[in-house]
DNA sequence: CGCCACACGTGACTC
DNA sequence: TGAGTCACGTGTGGC
């Protein structure tokens, strides 16, 4: 009935894979715990170490797990649809069982993804920040940032039914929760359920204003971000794909979508079907909807011109199909990972041009069908949450088709579309097992392998997704000019920073000079520059302190020091609209043209290369 | 005897591909024949319009054409060796035949590769840049680089025998010709021969200290640098080995490497042979040579501590053989192109941390075997120039072994091995012919495809390749990792150059901001900082004037602007040897602790925003 | 041995 | 149509 986590190569399941990080040991960490004090306050803090929903991961087992897990959520996160939305953080809630309680079905951590704030959102954020000064505001930030991150990784759990993510599972009804915390004491995530009170209380904290979860056959896929999202159908529809198993997509097909079956065709991110098996849907057999379950399917409503869904291959589909339960009558394919995330987040592709621009917009609705309302109404059904979970029969049948694979591809392709269906013809009993492009050559080893290659491949296109979001100005879509666009862009960067930082010399490490020019900075002296403001009497004396070698008559002070000789009789300052002006005269024991000399060759030497001492 | 330029899949060999550019039309941009008369001077410029060596080349067809031309030369270019070293520009004169003389071999342009001067090289230019003034010379430098660009792109031929590509093709000999030109007038190019002129003046202009001219069967390899590169018998050689056909390679091991016998276990950057077809050379057969026609052979001299050959499958060669005249006798491999790469220039691999920081290094003979003296004996050999092209047999001769590809080789790899020759078998007949892995399913068309996709595999590793250089701090060596560590890269740099660009608020445009925070400027007021200094009387009256947003008061500034109702009693500054301290007294109509907020805040605040005014 | 990373040939698709 | 891009399954080498 369920298999360990991390088993087998889908170790996008496994509990601590690379979004996970680990748990978070409350005790161990003095640091981080008063850190989260400080955040959340000791009323939260409190409430959180003394809850029982911390638990071990170790405590649980997943009952099922998705594959390419982490893949998919942090596609939610870390790559922008084209109205430059993604969302802060994903985590998928993992139907688990307590290994302590064995009959209990409970959610844990399958995994999570978290991004840091992108520029807009800093704004946001900004402003409904917590009223403090703003040294200690910046530092607020990054604990903030810190403090949500662990909160991504820890190891809540929900029994069925507790919980946001526990309830959402048992009633099969997703929840979309908006808080928009300008009026702070109405606080909406506090107010749906009381038990999810520790997490609302660390999302308000995190500064999310929506919350989203989608529950699935394996769990509840949680969505936060820090705007306001409207509740929107497709979203909910692709995510619920995404995060099933392959099987359980015809069932949301058949339930879900006749729930407004003019949708079908603007069925945005769901590809479900393919050319290999035409497995028509017998309601639409005949129907001249084009190819709704063929591989025609494209998003309609991506105005950027550019179809994004791209098909996998029949094998790959029998390839999943076979680790999973056998439902040959629903085997109408599934959803790409692809294609789900183009569904859910929109594609980058295309529409990245402006995309760090902060642009506002928000992921709204855009088939007037998908409204808020309509969204609401859908019941996810729960008859088949947990029912359906079945070990993937691992049986070693190894069917080796021994020749070409195109030729036996051809094959089936034909019997598949002159039968309508894959169990017809001679192949039938052999194909649900194996039917990939080459059927391996006697081991079972490659079937692994396959899968990890499959991972491999999804994550350098993950990094490739990533890539194309912090690269302005990619000039083709192809991998190869993303790369080149990189590379000139990272030269370009380099080549600012260089200018940048050869204004104001190193002294020190350069980094720290672009930390704070300008900083005030009571407590302790460092050598960046610095006001230090003092008010007696009836004057305020402003005194402003700057690395000589910052300072725009850093050379002139150089060629006083150098030449002892030199000495400064009167310095002025003056400051119009647009210009600071600075006046040094200057009496030299010798004569006034080899003093004007010396100071012009020092001032306008090569004399950066000495060390400022 | 001969087919197209761009036929086939070799694109590679095309005229005017990627790193072509195009035709440089002289009179179809008046600016752009200014601009290269300024830097040039009438008379090159003269000498370069009317010089019939300028040809179009539509009037070329290239006589054979070599696959992943662009590739391979911007190999030699872009992806920098464990020195750091890296040419400047590479070019690939191409055996060709003129279209209006066709028993006329000329070379013409092949395809070409420059890159922009690295930080190291700047600070070389700048040394030997004319003496012009500071600003001037930057202008120069831009239009230099696009000169240089332009001359890389243009569309000489040399007819064998003449020009120095010519005289080197048709001599079998290469040149290595260095230029310091320091002393101006000695210019070696000049000397070297006089129809190299109109190219050695423009190198020179160009800054280019070094060019290699490295005979092959398919043309001439020229490469320039801006550094001086001293001799290097493993750069000709492998050198030699990329840019020429399979077949000929084993002439060059012949015949080249006999020079110093002892050198082959060290014959840096060619792996010749592979695990599939161990044709031994007869000459070492039965010696212990540890597997230097075998898979074993590595990279010796690089203290990197990581093996950075790779092999390719036998297949590979076999479908690049099919390409050419087929030789058994001479097939004991190919070099692959990645060991082409390491070879010519080192790994980039392991290798990359501190590759932008300028090392000095030089490409330098690594053995002692390998010294300039040694190479210049060098004889390439005339004999099998130009006298083994032939045209690819494309006769459709298609032969289908219908079972997994797997089987087939493993058939192949047992003759082989028993018969030190794939001729043997009862395969013989068609192997030659096709053997790649799946020998395609009927058509011809995927012959092509296969090469295009090798191609485009190279092109991406290329990039790969260049990102590494461009990325520090490279975590792992593989692809994931490298896109990982470069996105966030990309996001170090973004944020480092928003705060450095915070700092300073822009007036203006930002570049402006970066090219001269402190320069004597008599002639003209720009509104960076300036030093003006008169002397009259008895003193000297250094002016300092920057812009007010540069000054590190400016924020003050600001806000006694905003806030007229203070105004500065007092202001001085002292200058220690570290820093500078500007105080000022100010004096309010308020109360001091008003003002010292006022102040506080106008100086810790977020007025960034705010235009300069 | 298994895992990981890579390169390869190939089919599918797009423009 | 064909060149180019991509994903896939597979082989393989290194650890």
């Amino acid at each position: 009935m369920k298999f360990e986590v991390g088993s087998g190569v889908c170790g996008g399941g496994g509990g601590g894979s690379s979004g996970g990080g680990g748990y978070w040991n409350w005790n161990d960490d003095e640091e981080e715990k008063s850190m989260v004090v400080k955040i959340l306050g000791k009323h939260a803090f409190d409430y959180l170490t003394s809850n029982s929903f911390i638990t071990n991961e170790s405590m649980l087992m997943a009952t099922m797990s998705l594959e390419n897990l982490q893949n998919k959520l942090s596609d939610l996160v870390e790559r922008p649809n084209f109205n430059n939305f993604s969302w802060n953080y994903a985590i998928f809630w993992q139907v688990s069982e307590s290994k302590l309680k064995k009959d209990c079905v409970v959610l844990g951590w399958g995994d999570g993804c978290c991004r840091e704030p992108m520029e807009g959102e800093k704004e946001l954020k900004k402003i409904e920040a917590l009223r403090l000064s703003f040294d200690d505001d910046e530092v607020i930030q990054r604990m903030r940032k810190r403090v949500l991150q662990k909160l991504h990784t820890m190891y809540f759990s929900f029994p069925k039914g507790y919980g946001g993510p526990g309830k959402c599972f048992e009633l099969g009804k997703h929840l979309w929760i908006c808080c928009d915390d300008d009026k702070d004491g109405d606080n909406e995530f506090l107010n749906c359920d009381s038990d999810y009170y520790v997490r609302a209380f660390l999302a308000k904290s995190a500064g999310i204003k929506t919350v989203v979860l989608i529950p699935t056959e394996l769990g509840v896929v949680e969505l936060g971000s820090v705007r306001i999202v409207d509740e929107n159908l497709d979203l909910l529809k692709t995510v619920y794909s995404v995060f099933s198993p392959p099987f359980a997509h015809s069932s949301l097909f058949n339930g879900f979508v006749n729930v407004n079956r003019d949708e079908e065709k603007f069925f945005c991110g769901i590809d479900i079907g393919d050319r290999d098996i035409r497995v028509m849907d017998h309601r639409l057999e005949g129907v001249p909807v084009p190819k709704i379950f063929g591989k025609e399917l494209k998003v309609v409503n991506l105005n950027l011109g550019r179809k994004i869904f791209k098909k996998k291959l029949a094998a790959r589909k029998i390839e999943e199909r076979k680790s999973w339960s056998t439902y040959p009558n629903e085997s109408n394919g599934i959803r790409s990972l692809k294609n789900a995330r183009d569904g859910a987040n929109g594609s980058s592709l295309g529409g990245t041009q402006g995309l760090r621009q902060g642009c506002p917009g928000i992921f709204a609705p855009i088939h007037p069908s998908c409204t808020s309302n309509v969204a609401k109404q859908v019941d996810w059904g729960n008859d088949f949450l947990l029912e359906k979970f079945q070990p993937p029969q691992q049986a070693p049948i190894h069917i080796d088709f021994g020749v070409g694979s195109i030729v036996g591809e051809r094959e089936v392709l034909n019997n598949s579309l002159s039968c309508k269906d894959e169990k017809s013809g001679v192949t039938q009993e052999r194909r649900p097992r194996k039917r990939g492009r080459k059927p391996a050559n006697g081991r079972e080893e490659p079937l692994n392998h396959v899968e990890a290659e499959r991972q491999r491949r999804e994550k350098l296109n993950q990094r490739f997704y990533a890539l194309r979001a912090v690269v302005p100005n990619i000039s083709k879509m192809d991998k190869a000019s993303l790369l080149g666009d990189a590379i000139a862009h990272i030269n370009e960067l380099q080549a600012k920073l260089k200018v940048l930082e050869s204004e104001k010399p190193t002294f020190g490490n350069a980094s720290k000079v672009g930390s704070s020019r300008f900083e005030v900075n009571h407590e302790e002296m460092t050598c960046s520059s610095e006001v230090d403001i003092e008010a007696n009497q009836k004057v305020v004396i402003v005194r402003v302190s700057c690395p000589i070698d910052l300072h725009p008559a850093s050379k002139l002070f150089q060629a006083l020091k150098d030449s002892d000789m030199m000495s400064v009789l009167e310095s002025t300052l003056d400051a119009t609209n647009k210009h600071v002006f600075h006046t040094f005269v200057i009496k030299s024991h010798e004569s006034e043209q080899l003093t004007k000399e010396k100071v012009l060759a020092a001032v306008s030497g090569e004399s950066n290369s000495r060390k400022p001492d």
